[in-house]
DNA sequence: TGGCTGACAAAGATTGAAATCTGTCAGCTG
DNA sequence: CAGCTGACAGATTTCAATCTTTGTCAGCCA
């Protein structure tokens, strides 16, 4: 038998799962197996997490997670609104269409995941609103931007751009035109948004 | 044996076509259903349709092409291009969302075929698309807008409004917030427009 | 004693044999 | 002879029997 790897934490629950995920896709991956990884009994893993949908959830939350640090460091930078607001918009695109392009098993997964735990990419989605928020209204304060309310613009924008953000556009992303879509979209909303 | 109601034509198969699915929704219509409705064999009906996907893609165009008809007025009509645009986005959002919520049964029946058929699909898509153009090129000929390209421009509205229009958002079309969203989107659209 | 195991019941998924459906066509019928 | 029928082969779907998975818990062991 392997030397026991350490004590049995959530982190290390976590990790196992998303292996497993990797490997066998979010219908086959099971409970026994992300407790095989392991080397425990499936009856510790319930230990950590009262359910498989927990267990699942706390997957999601990490990986949301880590795809919003990106983009936080765009939002509370430095320079005039505008450049952030684009620069923002381009990299949240970049980012999920990168994702989808490099390993679209792995987004599929991701994607299944999400469509379960509607209340974390709730939670996500407000947090991402607040950083557009956060944007719009340092255009607003510059003077460069006119906006009544930050947050009703920020919804709008985050709507307006729905088909290169939103997963279920995900196969329309490899198309040629997309760029040129992208970029009319953009200039359109900014010209909206300009005092 | 009732009297044979007439000739077996392609618009009466269609009309059955649609009570059947209507009846049974799209997994369960077979085409001998179709045929029975009809009082004939299921071979008379494949004398008029090679396939039943070619019944089905006949049946998806129908249903499109009497969707497109009451936005074309609104495209054709006269009055500021603002004006028309605001009324046209409004009728194609007003409609579908009564399409959604009046037989919620009935519109994924129709989701279901607009998937299977999207070369039809991306057909009636084109048409809706000119209508927007046509509405844009007008503003600009009036210099109420200012847009380089008006197939471009309409391309970037009908994306932008995506949430408001595409199916696959039927199931938000009832939260009570979403009016609000739709108003601000198309503000910041019509903002973005004008000369 | 605290953390883990593994047997277990209930819920859910898989499978393959039987039933149904699609699409064809030789021939019937008015 | 034009239009329809109905038997048929192959493809697809259904359904019930079987197997797997989830979640619990009494008891083991370090």
């Amino acid at each position: 038998m392997p030397p026991p790897e350490n004590p049995l934490t959530p982190a290390r629950i976590l990790e196992a799962t998303e292996d497993v995920l990797r490997r066998y896709g979010p219908a086959k991956a099971t409970v026994v197996d992300v407790a095989r990884a392991l080397g425990v009994s499936h009856g510790s893993v319930y230990r950590h997490f009262a359910t498989k949908a927990a267990l699942r959830e706390a997957v999601t939350e990490r990986w949301l997670d880590r795809e919003h640090d990106e983009l936080s460091a765009i939002a509370d930078g430095k320079g005039p609104a505008e450049d952030r607001l684009r620069r923002w918009l381009a990299a949240l695109f970049a980012a999920k269409r990168r994702k989808a392009g490099d390993d679209p098993e792995l987004f599929a997964t991701f994607m299944e995941l999400a469509r379960e735990n509607s209340g974390t990419v709730a939670r996500y989605l407000t947090t991402l609103l607040k950083q557009l928020a956060t944007i719009v209204a340092s255009g607003v304060a510059d003077g460069e931007f006119a906006a009544r309310d930050a947050a009703a613009t920020a919804r709008a924008l985050w709507d307006a751009t729905a088909r290169f953000h939103d997963p279920m556009y995900a196969s329309e992303w490899l198309a040629p035109e997309i760029d040129a879509d992208f970029a009319e979209v953009c200039e359109l909303l900014l010209r909206g948004l300009r005092a």
